[in-house]
DNA sequence: TTCGTTGCAAACATTTTGCAGTTTC
DNA sequence: GAAACTGCAAAATGTTTGCAACGAA
């Protein structure tokens, strides 16, 4: 049994993630961080992300910019990614339909654990 | 304008990705072409799997594992990545969900152009 | 004191790109 | 013949990893 072990790092890595609702990636918040932790390294911020994955204290997003978003709100739900503006943005409005996992599940025989799914278009800002 | 041209690298491409139904990656197709054209390169498959997105002959998937998919069937369906052989599968069973873009686009305002839905889960191989 | 975690830098994997030569129309 | 396309190889991008030093419990 692995010893689990809170190293300001990985503290400090937990809250930026949990105070931001941009599902920023890992670049991201280690740019953020580095102002007030200038010793911290993107391979700490990889490692963190993978481990509070692991640890079902965040998620990962993946929108098909190539990029890792992380989300530290675990419930599951809907987002929108800005065709313009390349934001990622939670959509609240839709219940995610685990009625549809079901469904799905009989209809097919997988054994379904989740979906994804994301939303392409334009954002309030950019449809204008 | 843009004048197109049809070399045959690019029906070769084509014809491969049309008639395969695992949603290839470039290197899957870069790999099965190798044999019957030893000159061709990654880059001209890249180069044109892009364009086949472009002219809406194909759709990029993006489960998650890093690589791109991708699917010359564009009419909108959901896929199955089983999470034990990482086979991406397609769901016929269930009808793509217009409406659920009509639903969301007017509760958020935002505009809405496409959705994509993953089921994460087992295939029925290795369900077992 | 132990061993989980970090910083660093190198390695890795995937995708993109510049350029000179080739092919399509 | 013009310009779209290719092959090649280098570059760019994003993520992972080995290792010695550090630090939380």
């Amino acid at each position: 049994m692995k010893q689990i072990r809170f190293s300001k790092q990985r503290k400090a890595i937990y809250e930026a993630l949990k105070n931001s609702d941009s599902h920023p990636t890992a670049e991201l918040l280690y740019q953020q961080l580095k102002e007030e932790y200038p010793e911290l390294s993107l391979g700490t911020v990889y490692r963190n992300l993978h481990f509070f994955v692991n640890e079902n204290q965040a998620v990962r997003i993946d929108v098909g910019d190539q990029v890792e978003h992380y989300d530290a709100v675990v419930m599951p739900h809907y987002h929108l990614y800005c065709q313009s503006c390349n934001a990622l943005i939670d959509v609240h409005e839709e219940d995610y339909n685990y009625d549809l996992e079901k469904r799905v599940a009989k209809k097919t025989g997988y054994d379904i654990d989740s979906h994804s799914t994301i939303f392409y278009g334009l954002c309030h800002k950019c449809k204008n």
